[in-house]
DNA sequence: TAGTGGTCTAGACCACGGT
DNA sequence: CCGTGGTCTAGACCACTAC
């Protein structure tokens, strides 16, 4: 506290947050190395252990570090991200018999795995149901949650809605879905997938989110809401799907329209 | 500290904090409602004033609540999003006049503005180098910085990446670039953009974003790597867009090839 | 002036990880 | 066992807002 008015801009926290975060950027902290216990930065500064406490955490906020309870304060490694590209709705690939996620999975040399925690019948939530265009007041709908993990490690949580008087005692309220899965089926019930939308927005993630996704603390999900039309147009599939963003990139490639 | 062993699983600044979300999510506190300030909840739960402070810190990361200095705390209120659609970089769109950014701003009642606080020479970053197929050692690159804004509230900020031996002495160097803006110079190049790829990840902002873009705590951006091929399949332009997540939503259409 | 959040202090005990 | 982060206490002063 004894600095002039003019050089007394920032907090302390502040002064020690940015002091490690150009320490990480120059690269004299490289990923995975562990940073000054909060006891020693507090000394280092002559702060009390609150205050470098509060620093930490304002890099763990930004994504820059992650604390290990009992070890220390690491910075966060760059992750591998899942690339999912706009193909990943392409018949040819289900043609492979990989899904998507496997694919990935596999170019990254990890054991892919899918669970179904629940098949319910439901009422839709608003958003779901105006884009499947069905009643938002009655169990109009199939929730079908999945949960998909790459070596144990889970990477993202889709919920897919699909009608409930189409799919009423199909394969579809089944978890094992048989040959080319949902779309296969979809695919008998009349619908052949045409065109899709996606619709994209990141946001934190809620509790449930993080506890199920293991998602460390400053870490935001990508959510894509996906509607799946057919030769008619009409939209028989739509789906929410909750990335971690840490793992995760989205591709899409597209013609432009002369 | 009277509960006993059973009931003692979670630490008072995580029991509030499940208090007040509860609270919100049951419409009991509504947006823009104002919360208990935090002597009011330390004093109700018995605790210190930092234990209610960090059941509020929590609901803020989660981005549920934001606190205004000597004003209270309150329930964030959703805000409408820019929709950024796949059609954005259509030709269609650039012979209205008006950029997508600006229909959008149009939709909404709103003004748009751009500022372009920099147009430079460099060294290109090497995701940016990889995608344009430039040397990444030299300074091969100009560098086009856009700051884009609502009613004077700042959505984006984009960074647009163009070979330096093409537009060297063009009014691609200019702020103003005349008709059509940046495409239709591009276009008198030889570059007609016919496809595109676009490269989604979400991350918490750095400082500096965070300022630009007035980011709340809670609120991470979206990150789009954009590139243009021509019709011989060239990337001849790749932008970075960084958009606040709180305000954007991408939108991509797409026909699914048989 | 009163009430609010923002920051800090100087302690304390607990839970976890490794020796 | 010791060192680490996780949480809490009971104060304090500052900065901002509104009256």
């Amino acid at each position: 506290m004894t600095g002039s008015a003019s050089s007394m801009q920032q907090p302390p926290s502040r002064r020690i947050a940015g002091d490690l975060r150009r320490r990480i950027e120059s690269g004299e902290l490289r990923s995975g190395d562990k940073l000054p216990s909060e006891r020693a930065l507090a000394e280092q500064y002559g702060a009390a252990r609150n205050t470098a406490r509060e620093a930490i955490r304002l890099l763990t906020e930004q994504g820059l570090v992650t604390a290990k309870h009992g070890k220390g304060v690491f910075v966060r490694e760059p992750q591998k991200l899942f690339r999912l590209g706009s193909d990943r709705y392409s018949v040819r690939n289900r043609e492979t018999g990989l899904t998507p996620f496997r694919l990935e999975a596999e170019r990254q040399g990890k054991v892919a795995r899918i669970e179904v925690p629940s098949i319910t019948r439901e009422r839709p939530p608003t958003d779901i149901a105006e884009r499947l265009q069905v009643s938002p007041d009655e169990e109009s709908v199939v929730h079908r949650e999945n949960h998909y993990f790459a070596d144990d490690e889970p990477v993202q949580i889709v919920s897919t809605y699909l009608r409930w008087n189409e799919v009423q005692g199909t394969l579809l309220m089944q978890s094992r879905t048989g040959k080319d899965g949902i779309y296969g089926r979809l695919e008998e019930l009349g619908h052949t997938m045409t065109r899709v939308r996606d619709e994209i927005s990141a946001r934190m993630p809620t509790p449930a989110e993080a506890t199920t996704l293991k998602l460390l603390p400053g870490v935001p999900v990508l959510e894509v809401l996906h509607t799946s039309f057919d030769q008619d147009g009409v939209p028989f599939e739509v789906s929410r799907y909750v990335h971690r963003a840490d793992r995760t990139g989205l591709l899409y490639e597209l013609p432009v329209e002369g």
